[in-house]
DNA sequence: GCCAACGTTGGC
DNA sequence: GCCAACGTTGGC
């Protein structure tokens, strides 16, 4: 059986915590994805963000909020670490046999040629359905269709007039 | 800083 | 199991 292809997804973040420029001057350009304290985003980093699958970097609460950068997944589920820490991501609930947060590891790949805003992004009719365009979506872990991926990374490379004048 | 939307908590 | 109160997210 052939591997099945890599997913999409996109990771918020907001850039005062962690942002995209941070995950390139970590080392090996890398970071442990923590504190992820929703049950949904926590269940989809757990069961269906594999090695390999691709990542829309997103900053939310920014100027402008909007995709900066793509990352790849390279290590798969593992315990939140923070959670066993004292602080605001601790869980007393969670103990080292049994966690109840989980993050993966990702790597920055690279910066798009420009931030694609939000609303370049609610403006494309391709990216309807996508989770980050729907009002009132909160998840931090959300996931993307191919072709919504393709079409951020299309959008990164025009100018943002020429992505207002599409129609 | 405001507030809409959504998730979680806890009394009953 | 219902639902009001509360906390958080995140655009604006």
């Amino acid at each position: 059986m052939p591997k099945s292809a890599p997913h999409h997804w996109l990771f918020k973040s907001e850039p005062e915590e962690f942002s995209f420029a941070d995950l390139l001057a970590a080392p090996k350009k890398r970071t442990f994805w923590n504190g992820v304290r929703n049950y949904q985003a926590r269940n989809l980093l757990r069961d269906d963000v594999k090695v390999g699958d691709l990542v829309l970097y997103y900053h939310s609460n920014a100027e402008p909020s909007g995709v900066v950068g793509v990352a790849e997944v390279v290590e798969s589920a593992a315990p939140d670490p923070t959670q066993f820490e004292p602080g605001d991501y601790h869980e007393p609930r969670a103990t080292h046999e049994a966690p109840v947060w989980m993050g993966v590891t990702i790597q920055a790949l690279e910066p798009l040629p420009r931030t694609v805003a939000l609303d370049e992004l609610k403006a494309s009719p391709k990216l309807a359905q996508m989770g980050v365009c729907q009002r009132g979506n909160r998840l931090s872990i959300q996931p993307v269709a191919p072709a919504e991926f393709a079409e951020v990374l299309r959008l990164a490379k025009r100018k943002p007039s020429a992505a207002a004048d599409a129609s």
